[in-house]
This record gives structure tokens, C-alpha cells and sequence, in this order.
DNA sequence: ACCTGAACACCGTTCAAGT
DNA sequence: ACCTGAACACCGTTCAAGT
């Protein structure tokens, strides 16, 4: 065994600036998005930063500050789209797109958000834009907040439902035991469900394609009002 | 001060089968509504069982495998409406409700399901009974189980949503501070915003009626087909 | 002002021991 | 077989101290 290497880097006394809000919570996206939500530590956040874990607290009042600050953060950073062009509902399902992408690209940020109730001022641009456009699309005003919240509602589970999925699915085996399981049913008691089983199986693969499905009929719905 | 009193209980030791699974997960449940999702250790379980913390592990592998015992023990309990009638929308309002009233009386059942993987068989009662309605009301095998996946994405979504701000609003102030802050807001930036504050403000209170309003718009997108 | 290590009160879980 | 307390490796955070 070598001697003279030291082993685990014997970091030095940080320089006084090296560390502000904006290069914490960078570190703590990347740690989350790398790591998952349950390897977001305070230790973790400091390590990677390479500095003392009480570092981080000069900046951030504690660890749920920062989450906070992360959530904002991502939310801010959802893609509108630029143009205003006369098509209210090809927009309005852009929206609902970029704020569904966000989610599912940064897994670890909605569990954030479920594990912790949402303060008001997230996402007001995203919330402003759909509300514009529902009213453009022909809503009441009631029906555009109405409708604005079940969007999100939708987009919100719609997210948690896939990210649970894909954890669950590149899990050793989870696929072929699912399938057992449900070809091991008593056919009695769940009729539907084992005529179904070729189409649930293959719906495993189309995660994707299955946000715009439920979307664009929750578009129908909504605008097929009087 | 008193002497004589033993001040906190002296556990003696529990007899033998004071403890077994059923017990475990319906304090764990109790534990889980009372306190909360973060409240949920394995020691506050232990404590309320009136029995050492390592007791419960004879009876599970440890605090992962009552939480997915939670899950499962609380799905089941949803209700079905006994009598199949010929009105499969009706029916099928019926059990979606049932879903949204279970996670939501339970909230820390819904934030155990969103930071952990489903497992495959959970709620299957629940999933075939919406197949079997979504067909009697004339969908395709294909659409039955998109609009299924559709519609739990929506439940979950607005459980969710509907706690989260349930957890927000019981806080200190927070109505008067969105209040206030939507008020303040740059109106050039966020026009929509501010023409609706006086809706985006009386929707707070309509918790309820909200997941119904969006509910009913989902079942007539989905049905509108051809 | 900003960064530090030691210490405190927690957590889930392992382990050897009691009955 | 079932229940126990001590111990281990974590966690967020407080605090007094360095620079």
C-alpha cells in the first residue's frame, strides 16, 4: 500500500468566496438528478461543493431553504413558447409538454415538490400563459382557473406515475414478474383485467406517447363546453 | 415533585405475542394520519405499540417492507359501488371518487406512494373494475387502458395537489402572503394573473367540487370518441 | 463575513443476548 | 420464536472557534 498518498483528499481550508446560492443550488440539481432524492444531503452537497459540510449554512438558512430554492429554480427554468400564433390549443399543449418534460427529466425535483407544499409564486409565468390561453381558446374566467389546475393536476401525476414506473421497471426482473402475476390471476375475479393483459403489457413501452393521449382529450373536454 | 411516580412508562418487558403483523401496520397507519409521513420512524412505531424498537423487526424485513404493506393494506380498502347498474359513467365516477377519498384522507399514504415504486399488483380490484366500465361504455381494449392510466394519472395528480395545499393553507398567514403577493406582481408581466386574481382567490376554498369539475371533463373526453 | 470541526439529538439497522 | 438494549453508521443542525 502506498504511504505517502494521502487517501481521502485532506481538502484544504477553502478560499474565502468560493461558494454563493447560485453554485449551491447548481451542485444540489446535479446531485439530485445524478443521485436521487434520498442521496441529497447536506454532507453530500458540501462534498461536492469541496467544502466543510457548515459551509453551505452561510448561505442557505438549512436544507429546506435550499429545496425550496432548487423547486423555484427548475420551475423558472420551464421553455415557454415564443410566437403568439392563432392556434391557442397547439400552445396551450406545449405548455403543458415543457412543464411534463421538466418532471420526468428531473425526477428528484417533483418528488421534492410532493414531499412538501408548493409556495404560491412557483411557476406564475407558466400559470399566466396557460391561463391567457384558455381564456383565448374561449373560457369564463372560471373555467379558465378551473381548467388551469386540472391541467397541472394531470401533468403533476402524470409525471410521478411515469418516473415511479421507470424506477420500478429497471429494477432486476420487475417486468417478467409483473407478467406473471397477472397471468397467475383468477380469471373469475378479474375478467377484464386478463383480457386486457396483451394491451396493458405492451403499455409498459409507450410512456411517452401516453401524457399527449390523456392530454389531448382532456383539451377536448375541456373546450367542448358551451 | 413527585418520587414515588415513574415518570416515563418503564416498559416492561411485552409477553410474547403482543405483537404481530396486522397490529403493526394498523398502528403504522394511525401513526401515519396522526403525524404525518416524516413522524413515520420505526422507533415512534415501536413506542406506540408500547414495545422496544427492534421487536417489529421479527415480524418485517425492516421500514421499507411496512411501507409497501401500508400501501397495499390501504389500497385494498377502497371502495366498489356493489351494484352494476347501465350507467357505466356513473359507475365509474363512483370508483374514481373512491380513489381520490382514500388519498386523500390518508395523505401520508399518497407521499409513501410517490417516493417509492408502485409495486405490480397493487389495486387490482380497483384497475379491473374501471376496465370492465370503460369498455360497457364503448371503448376499445386499447382506449380502456389508456383512459384507465389516464384516469389514475388525473386521481393521483390532484390528491396530491389537493394536500399539498391543504398542508400550505393551515400554515401561518400563507392566505393573506398570496394574497398579497399575487397583488403585487408586475402586471405588464403577468396580465392573466391579475385579471383573475379575484377567481384564482375564491378557488382556494373549492378544494372539493375541483377534482369533480375536471373529473366529469375527462369522462366526456374520453367518451366523445368514435 | 465566511468557512471549520466537534458535538448533539436524531435516524434505520446489525448483533449478541435474554426468555 | 419472539422481544431486548447496546452499538454502528448515518442524518440535520447548533455552537464556539478559527481566519
Amino acid at each position: 500500500m502506498s504511504v505517502s498518498q494521502p487517501v481521502r483528499s485532506p481538502r484544504r481550508r477553502a478560499p474565502r468566496n468560493t461558494l454563493n446560492p447560485d453554485r449551491i443550488l447548481d451542485a444540489a440539481i446535479a446531485l439530485l438528478d445524478r443521485d436521487g432524492a434520498e442521496a441529497f444531503t447536506m454532507r453530500a452537497l458540501a462534498e461536492q461543493l469541496g467544502v466543510g459540510t457548515m459551509a453551505v449554512y452561510s448561505h442557505f438558512r438549512g436544507k429546506d431553504e435550499i429545496s425550496d430554492a432548487v423547486a423555484q429554480r427548475l420551475l423558472d427554468t420551464i421553455e415557454l413558447p415564443h410566437t403568439e400564433t392563432d392556434d391557442p390549443l397547439g400552445e396551450l399543449r406545449e405548455v403543458c409538454l415543457g412543464v411534463y418534460r421538466l418532471f420526468t427529466e428531473h425526477p428528484s425535483a417533483l418528488q421534492l415538490l410532493a414531499s412538501r407544499p408548493l409556495r404560491g409564486d412557483d411557476a406564475m409565468a407558466v400559470i399566466d400563459r396557460m391561463l391567457a390561453l384558455l381564456r383565448r381558446a374561449g373560457l369564463s374566467g372560471g373555467d379558465a382557473v378551473r381548467g388551469h389546475v386540472m391541467l397541472m393536476r394531470y401533468t403533476v401525476g402524470s409525471a410521478l406515475w411515469s418516473t415511479q414506473r421507470d424506477r420500478a421497471l429497471c429494477e432486476e426482473g420487475v417486468r417478467e414478474q409483473a407478467l406473471a402475476r397477472l397471468s397467475a390471476l383468477p380469471a373469475d375475479r378479474y375478467p377484464s383485467l386478463i383480457s386486457l393483459a396483451p394491451e396493458l403489457i405492451c403499455a409498459q413501452d409507450d410512456e411517452g406517447g401516453r401524457y399527449e393521449w390523456g392530454l389531448d382529450r382532456i383539451l377536448r373536454g375541456l373546450l367542448s363546453d358551451g
